[in-house]
Formats: C-alpha cells, structure tokens, sequence
DNA sequence: GGGAACCCCAGGGATCACCCTGATCCAGTG
DNA sequence: CACTGGATCAGGGTGATCCCTGGGGTTCCC
C-alpha cells in the first residue's frame, strides 16, 4: 500500500512514517505545505492520503481544499483526514463526494495507534473513517440553536455590558433603569443560556464566557 | 541512553518511540499524563526525559511542574521540554536551575528530526537545547510588564480556575485549601492585575478577562 | 539573624449579586 | 377581548465574594 503524508509538525510527520512503515506501508512521499501536497497526490496517485488541514502557506484549511480539489482531479482518492480540529465548511464537502474512501480523524482522540493504522487501511479500501466528535458537530444543528440568540434586545444590552466587567449598579446607571429591572434580566440571561445555579459555578463568568465565544 | 516520554497525543508518542529507538536510544517508558510522569522518572531515574507540557489532568503545565518536582527529588535529572508554547511561569524556574541538563524546544519549530535527536543527546549530556524563541520570550522585557507575569505560580492557578467559571469555593476544593486561602489570592490577583476597588467594576469579570487576552 | 516573598489559615464584617414574590404597562396576535 | 411576552419596578431574604486583621511555617537572600 503507497501512502502520501502531508504535516507539518516535523516530529509528528516523522513519526508517522516510521509508524505506517513499520506497518508494511510504504511512504512514497511526505510533505509539509499545501502545494506539495497536491503536486505528490497528482504524481503518485498513493492508494491513500493522510492529511494536516491546517499546513502552510494559509495555517488555516489548505490540507482540506488541496484533498478537495486533488479528489476533483484523480477522482475516488482515498484521503483521511487528520487534524486537531473539525472544519466544517470544507468537510461536509470532501464528506459528501460519493466516490473513494473518506475518513476525519481527530489527533488529540486517536488514543491508539492500531486504531489509527486500522483507518488507514479501511480507508484505501474505500470504506469511512470517522470520528464521533466529526460526525456529532458536522451534523449538530446546534448553529441554529445558539443559546446567545434567545435573548431579547435589552438582556442582549445587559450582558454585553457584564462582559466589560460592569456591576449591576454601573448597567442600571448606564441604562436608566433601575437595579432591580437589571436583576431581573441578569435571571433571564442565566435561564436562557442554561446555567442553573450550582455551587461550582461562578454564573456571571460563565455568562460572559458564553459571550466573549460567540 | 534511556529515555522516558510524556506526551499525551498517541500518535506523536509513537512517533517519538520510533524515532529515538530508530537512534539507539532506549525509551524505558512512555506516558501520557502528570502523575505517571512523576513516577517513571521516580522509578527509572533516565538519562533524559522528553516532556510536553499541557498533559492530563489538568492540561496546562501539569508537565512543566512535574518535571520541577522530580527534580526536586532527584538533582540534575535532565529534562527536555518539548511543547507548542512558552509556559513563562515555570520555565524560568525549570531553566534557572544550576544542575543538570535542560532544554526547551518548540514542537512546530522543530524542523529536521536530526535536529531534535541531537537535542536529547545534548541534554541527556549536561548541555542545554534552547529554541531561540523561547529565548527571546523569557529574557525579553515585556514579559516583566505583563500584569500576567507578576502573578505567582498558585495565583496564576487560581485565575484559571476562575476564568473557567468556578466559585471560590470550587476552586478551594479543587486546590485542597480552604476558602480563606483562594479568598486571599483572589484579593492578590486584584491588587497585581492593578484592579482597584470601584462601584462600577466587577472585578472578578475584569480579571478573567485579562486571563483571556494574554 | 532579619527581612521579604510565598502559601496557608482563622475570625469577623460589609456589600454585591442573585432570587423569590408580586405588580404595572405596552405591543402584538388570534 | 384575552393572552403572551417584554420591560420595568418593588420588598425582602440569602449567601457568595471581597476585605480587614492577625497568625503560622518555609525558603531564600543580604
């Protein structure tokens, strides 16, 4: 089985030759940016890819979009993909193809080496490869969900003002209302972001937590 | 030689078992969390120990203090960090050390294995293996001027603990302290992040949002 | 030896934040 | 018209947070 590499930790990259070889692959070529990559998936045409998403020059998805438009030119490549993140845009597309094996993998929840050389081979074989965690977020509707979107326009106005670090007396003054109108929607912001009150957590920050991440 | 590893992702752990191997070194164990590394180094008292720094349980410099520690125990035991950040806190005093080799290298500016393996060798040896990054960042002057960086190791805990959203009380828990103890470095964190007392200013929010920009 | 820094702990007190209950007014909708 | 949701406000209560004061121990440095 002739296997293409793309990543950009050299140590990582290293390793995962010695270990795919060691396995009786062979590493015809292994790269760390997106451009090389597709010139080694053109020329070889490996009966599997396993690639980095994010590799330079963009440090952002050019291992996905090289796999995308590489499968657009050799069509049914076998890719898996191995990254810390789910990207979502240009997953669902190189996931919908019909053709060839697919497979996205997570670096920090591959626990096992045998699973990951085990998706190695189902993947050239044409079958999937996926994460649970992918899977769990690529088809979540969470998007839609989002808890930040329940909240009306005033407790909207509230808990920007919390994330600048405000007392509740400072949005009173700086609303015209109030504290006691401003406890109340504090209390509606908690429910609609689902924070029940617990003896561990500190609400208010969690809050602006929920909001610094949107 | 013989090695120990802690690393927590699988895969990179095996790569760095191969590679070593692959140059005749012996890795003795290789572990993936805080607590295990403690006890190989205990047990083995290797030639060198190759760590990461963000390991389990807590994965944030679980590595960095364990390695303190068993240095601590066991005097000169040579250490190579290996991670994808500069943990100011307590590499300066894993580096200010007198005894034994040290090393500090940044996993993506690792670039040639060669160079990597030469690196354990030094250290392993009594040298030091420092990227010059790392270099620049704890010797550069800004570092002092960090509101951030005047903390204390546990103080720094402690904001982390409060960034996460957790009550004093949890965090108490969490650290095996009592109340009065996080009471007192909350009110030390207040005081070095130059966040006075105001009517206007929750300053537990302005506090975790000064932990979120660093 | 003495001082500084750090970590830990206690008693005690003030206040801010959160929450319960109840109420009014307004706008929109069926 | 009745109902719902949103905004606002009040009285009252609890407790988490912050802070003052005081104390102990350890390590390091002058």
């Amino acid at each position: 089985m002739r296997v293409v590499i793309a990543e950009d930790l050299a140590l990582l990259r290293d390793g995962l030759i010695r270990l795919l070889e060691a396995h009786g692959m062979q590493v015809v070529e292994a790269v760390d940016n997106g451009p090389s990559l597709l010139r080694a998936l053109l020329t070889h045409r490996p009966d599997v890819a396993v690639v980095d998403v994010r590799l330079p020059p963009d440090h952002t998805d050019e291992g996905l979009r090289t796999a995308i438009e590489a499968r657009r030119q050799v069509p049914g490549l076998p890719v898996l993909i191995l990254s810390q993140y789910v990207e979502q845009l240009y997953a669902r597309e190189l996931l919908a193809a019909q053709e060839g094996g697919v497979g996205y993998l997570l670096k920090e929840r591959v626990s096992d080496v045998a699973q990951f050389v085990d998706a190695v081979r189902r993947v050239a074989d044409g079958g999937t490869a996926m994460d649970p965690e992918v899977v769990h977020q690529l088809l979540s509707k969470r998007a839609h969900d989002e808890p930040l979107s329940r909240l009306t326009a005033r407790e909207h106005e509230v808990l920007t003002l919390m994330a600048e670090g405000r007392t509740n007396a400072a949005i009173a003054a700086r609303l015209s209302v109030t504290l006691k109108a401003v406890d109340k929607h504090v209390g509606n912001i908690f429910l609609k972001l689902g924070l029940p009150a617990s003896e561990d957590d500190n609400r208010r920050v969690l809050a602006v937590l929920a909001y610094l991440e949107k």
